[in-house]
DNA sequence: CGCGCATTTGAGGACTGTCAACTTCCGTGG
DNA sequence: CCACGGAAGTTGACAGTCCTCAAATGCGCG
């Protein structure tokens, strides 16, 4: 592993707080590993032995049923994945495949365990970063429950401005019936959500998508700061910790999120 | 507090295995309350100052947005709830409000806070704890990608059957219309769901559904242990240990869930 | 006994999925 | 460099699912 990677392990918030040795001896069974494009890298229901860490490339995560899938959240590095499953020593709920060409860390479960239970910041680092990937699955409940499909769209551009900081022009990072899938609807309805945007100043150019009119878009969207995490808060009030990989917004560049419905009103409850 | 609520905060995974010392700071600064039907716990951007203990009644977790409301998750004793934001030290991202009258232990989170750094063993706990609640999510938003709404209710009505260990007749627990918003359904929805499990056996009296074919139902609901924590594994593999409370599956009786459509498949993909 | 609320039922419409045809894009190979 | 083939993305037509509104029914409590 080169150097750069190490440190890029260790700037993740899961070794950041970690002692030195908690570290050493987690990395020290660990491999580097590269897989092609449309590589499964763990099929649900399968034992997880290894902790993953994506330090290059995207990851899908996905799940299945009765013949039909639904993607669960897209990774970018860094970051780790089926931590949950590793502290538990249980088997994936869901499926991982790589999206494009990755370089992946494998730490073995095993390693984990034994560093939680030896090192009381590390097994505090592995709460946080759970309870950050918690909220943000609460997240991606409550936009899922609340929201129809061109309210999730928009909700989504917006986190993807937000988060590359980008004026009125936003890449799409992923293949388009990867991403309906993951904002929970088929790639034809992508398209037509796309086409209904058009009234609040959204083109689409293959990945480019160009805002126009970010109020209006923001009026339809009606982003909340406890679903979509980049959404503003309130008053002054600091940035949350959430942070952590995973399904966590900032991988998902905000996508995923959910909340809801008041105690008279209707829509899916 | 009575003896035999201490005993019951003391079984829960979460302390089962901490120490003594611990157990005894954490509970030094808690204090015991009761609260009437339709009482507001918390609200949905407070920030959480509490961990949560039910020990008695019932707890509605729910989000809202844009002026409707969704169910995220119904409690039954004994469960702890609130811990990711308590972690974190972060502000709630869903509302808790009482169902009926409940009997609640609130442990402060500076003391749940300063225990994980001060016993590892407890932080471990906590950890497992979070993992649990967040694969619980993961087989919630699979449940809801991947099912629809009368598949949603012949699982929950299987989960049901499967927790109460009860032979073909089984109790609801809450009102059809809580019910049918923690489903992801309206209650007129919920009512049409249930008429159309009459063609497999199953029938509603009040809150009594006699389930009359079993089989029908489960080849309906298709059940999955990937997604349904009580449905039967494969092989002889022993049952994982994901217990915990929260959205765990155990409190919503195995209700939500979700994961779903393979490559070539469709259906909200 | 009557009121209020939960639940049910019906009708209609909005939203979303399905199927099929067509266009566009892109990499391969000639 | 261009043609071809396949996959991704679009569009249209249609159907199924789900929500909304309204009204009727049933149940529990005062």
């Amino acid at each position: 592993m080169r150097a750069c990677d190490m440190d890029r392990v260790k700037g993740l918030p899961l070794f950041a707080d970690a002692a030195a040795d908690t570290f050493r001896v987690a990395t020290a069974g660990a491999h580097l590993q590269r897989f092609p494009a449309g590589t499964m890298l763990l099929l649900e229901g399968d034992p997880v032995d290894f902790l993953y860490v994506l330090l290059d490339g995207q990851v899908e995560l996905h799940g299945t049923w009765n013949d039909h899938e639904t993607v669960l959240a897209i990774l970018r590095p860094v970051s780790t994945f089926i931590l949950a499953a590793v502290v538990l020593d249980a088997d994936a709920l869901m499926s991982a495949r790589t999206l494009e060409r990755c370089e992946i860390l494998m730490i073995p479960g095993d390693a984990i365990r034994t560093a939680m239970r030896l090192d009381p910041r590390f097994a505090m680092a592995v709460s946080r970063d759970l309870a950050g990937c918690y909220r943000g699955l609460v997240r991606t409940v409550k936009n899922h429950k609340l929201r129809n499909s061109v309210e999730r769209l928009a909700n989504y551009l917006l986190a993807l401005r937000a988060a590359d900081n980008s004026g009125g022009v936003v890449r799409l990072h992923h293949e388009k019936r990867i991403l309906a899938s993951l904002l929970g609807m088929t790639p034809e309805n992508l398209s037509r959500a796309f086409s209904a945007l058009q009234a609040v100043g959204v083109n689409v150019q293959g990945a480019v998508v160009t805002l126009s009119n970010v109020a209006a878009l923001e009026a339809l969207a009606k982003p909340d700061p406890l679903i979509d995490n980049h959404a503003p808060r309130g008053g002054d009030i600091v940035a949350e910790a959430d942070a952590e990989v995973w399904s966590s917004e900032r991988n998902r560049a905000g996508g995923e999120a959910g909340a809801r419905t008041a105690s008279a009103g209707r829509r899916n409850d």
